[in-house]
DNA sequence: GCTGTAGTGAACATATTGTTCGATTTCTAC
DNA sequence: GTAGAAATCGAACAATATGTTCACTACAGC
């Protein structure tokens, strides 16, 4: 045998199931995805799956690692003449791989919670802001955005406060909310 | 029948249920969860369960819903004073409710993906920030927070840009960005 | 056309889900 | 303390999903 060759029918069949996956995940949510769905889309047998996956959870993770690989590559390769992140380098890149990013990122896959309580949290902070804010209408991010912003920002440090055995006190970390989320704040609606 | 007495019961096995699932929240993840291991840690009978929740994943959302009313409820008597969002308090809140808190927003729930990519983004940003400040050492934010906080709204971004049908250019999403984080950065980095 | 690797599909054991229903427990009202 | 309603129990059930096995077919390269 040549490896060349069964590689690259291997390669394929590895495609074509990790395609039916990311249209499946731009459909639906993760957990409600069943073997038999990608089976299905994919038209691929069942026992041939197994053999390129252990798992449903190990081809999300393949794609997963290929996401982070990709935009890794990406952003290494652009340097740091451009701050702490490649930002607008990123943000075109992402336009261009949109699918599996959107599949991935946005897709049913993000988590119910988070994005329940983000949005929660965002809509008392919008409120907030359009009392604050007044007439005042020319800013240049949109009201929602500053507010999902804020909220985002909060719940991150609770997260890190939690991964920490929360040894900091809340003061210690409103302390950081405030360095963090205030200039930005500060510069919008001056 | 008087409905007082049942509610009572009734709520001591909602109850009972819902603290089984909180703990094994905390120990596996939310897909690892059979319907049978709440059974057995709750120590109630099959169909009971399926008298009070519909499914797993109601109880989940039952329990979602339930941090996001207390986290609403007591952020809404902070009143407003506190700027757009009573921060401090919330801090303090939820130190005092953390295990529910905790279970939810960070126990093996939060979904993988997001924390990989945060993960990986991060560690790029904190990578470079680190060239960045040198010897500069007196930081009041951990520095990891300081990266996560950039990688955070990066991701937020991404996904606003999603969810709003990729309608803005890569260039008007990076202004955004930078209008929202540099800021904050650059008054640590001072 | 032979050879070997990759893929096939049917069959299988196992596990999980959600439902049903008669028996049993718990609790209140009397 | 007893009747009776509501809640719980638990065993049994059909339905579905999972992951494995194996004899098979298909096909690329020599």
């Amino acid at each position: 045998m040549n490896s060349a060759k069964t590689d690259r029918r291997s390669r394929r069949t590895r495609q074509l199931i990790a395609d039916a996956f990311v249209g499946l995940m731009l459909e639906k949510r993760y957990n409600d995805i069943t073997v038999q769905d990608i089976l299905d889309r994919a038209d691929i047998g069942r026992s041939t799956f197994y053999v390129h996956f252990t798992d449903k959870e190990s081809l999300l993770l393949s794609q997963i690692e290929q996401v982070i690989h990709d935009l890794g590559d990406y952003a290494a390769h652009q340097g740091m003449e451009h701050g702490v992140l490649p930002s607008l380098e990123l943000f075109r890149h992402v336009k261009e791989q949109r699918r599996l990013m959107h599949a991935l990122v946005w897709g049913q896959g993000a988590d119910m919670l988070n994005r329940r309580l983000l949005q929660q949290i965002s809509q008392l902070i919008e409120t907030n802001l359009r009392a604050m804010i007044g007439e005042q209408t020319d800013i240049s991010v949109p009201l929602s955005v500053v507010a999902q912003f804020v909220a985002n920002t909060f719940l991150l440090l609770l997260r890190w406060w939690f991964d920490e055995d929360m040894r900091h006190t809340p003061e210690e970390m409103n302390e950081m909310y405030q360095r963090l989320v205030l200039p930005g704040l500060q510069g919008l609606l001056a």
